[in-house]
DNA sequence: ACCCCAAAACTAAGACCTATAGGTAATTGC
DNA sequence: GCAATTACCTATAGGTCTTAGTTTTGGGGT
């Protein structure tokens, strides 16, 4: 009976990488266990519940967005700032996809509260801050933001782009190139 | 044994509105089955398994959205058509919740094939028929209102826009005036 | 009316997954 | 080196999915 050594911490990265591996609806506490070679019951001191295992890798999911997302803007404003915030985004669904899925997990709002979903709140208020929005476009604008990164990755990881020309990646970049240019419009516009 | 008269049809729908009453994660053949006063495994003569259950909700939501959508479209064009088509997915997010996840379960390229999918492809190219834009520049712009659309519904549903305002039906608005007034410059900015 | 038979629904059973309760062994701190 | 904590275990109960094989039902042909 050799300790396997179990935190928290290291059965939510485990559950993360076999999200990953076998996609987030196969996850199961008695695969995590398998992993672990460990029994079922031990998790239970480090996870409640099947659904908080989900919880956790949703938060992993959300911190290391979070932080891949501030090194990237990081040093980068305007145009630049917001192509590589996407690029971020969007190379995250692609090698995580188990991760990616589970940032849509629905987190109670203490939680919600606590998860680094603030912190990607900010990052894009961060970015729209050189477009010289006032207040309420500036949440507007964080809103298309989210809905245009979120809704592309969700779409392109299920499929919805696949069998037609061009390429996806072709589309992103223009996509995010037009984002651009509306917002240094927008505030010319709503005036 | 009265006989129950279950089709695939009965199942599936079913199975749709539990999806939006409990939601569709909840969904399972044992509760379809309770619903119909069945025994599970007489669900098996009209789905093949869970997974198809939940591929035949799937394939309800996205006709019905299909069919909402061209309701909407028909006799509009360019902005009135943007801002009608996108009311439609939306409202269908917040009216059917849980069909609405249905929307984002992988169907198998067949499946896809033969579903209501490319209807909605067709849709967004007829709404972007007004902007004159050329064959590449479509698809890049039917990918963006499909990300913006499914985005801004998907972090809606998930919490993401919430305890802050102003409210989301304004910023709704404003991104589907936006869309129109960048799908306008689009042909211009790209020459 | 009756019979027949296709299909609708059933019982039985095995494999997994989740979860709780309560026990044993190993590490930590004194 | 001992006590206490805690990491991990066994046992158990209940739920879901799925397959195999069986019974019942109701409509169509004679």
């Amino acid at each position: 009976m050799a300790r396997a050594g179990l935190t928290t911490e290291r059965v939510a990265r485990a559950g993360a990488d076999l999200a990953d591996e076998i996609g987030l609806e196969r996850v199961t506490l008695s695969e995590v266990a398998r992993r672990f070679e460990v029994k079922v019951p031990s998790l239970y001191s480090h996870v409640r519940s099947s659904d908080d295992l989900r919880a956790q890798i949703a938060l992993i999911a959300l911190q290391e967005m979070a932080d891949l997302a501030a090194s990237a803007v990081a040093g980068r404003s305007g145009q630049q700032a917001l192509v590589a915030l996407g690029h971020v985004y969007r190379d995250y669904g692609r090698d995580f996809p188990g991760r990616y899925d589970a940032t849509q997990v629905r987190l109670d709002a203490e939680t919600a509260a606590a998860s680094a979903g603030p912190r990607h709140a900010s990052m894009l208020r961060a970015v729209l801050r050189a477009y010289d929005l006032s207040e309420d476009e500036q949440t507007h604008a964080a809103r298309l933001l989210g809905s245009v990164f979120h809704g592309f990755v969700s779409l392109e990881r299920s499929g919805g782009f696949a069998h037609s020309t061009p390429a996806p990646q072709q589309s992103w970049e223009h996509i995010l190139d037009s984002l651009d240019a509306m917002l240094r419009s927008w505030s010319a516009r709503h005036d």
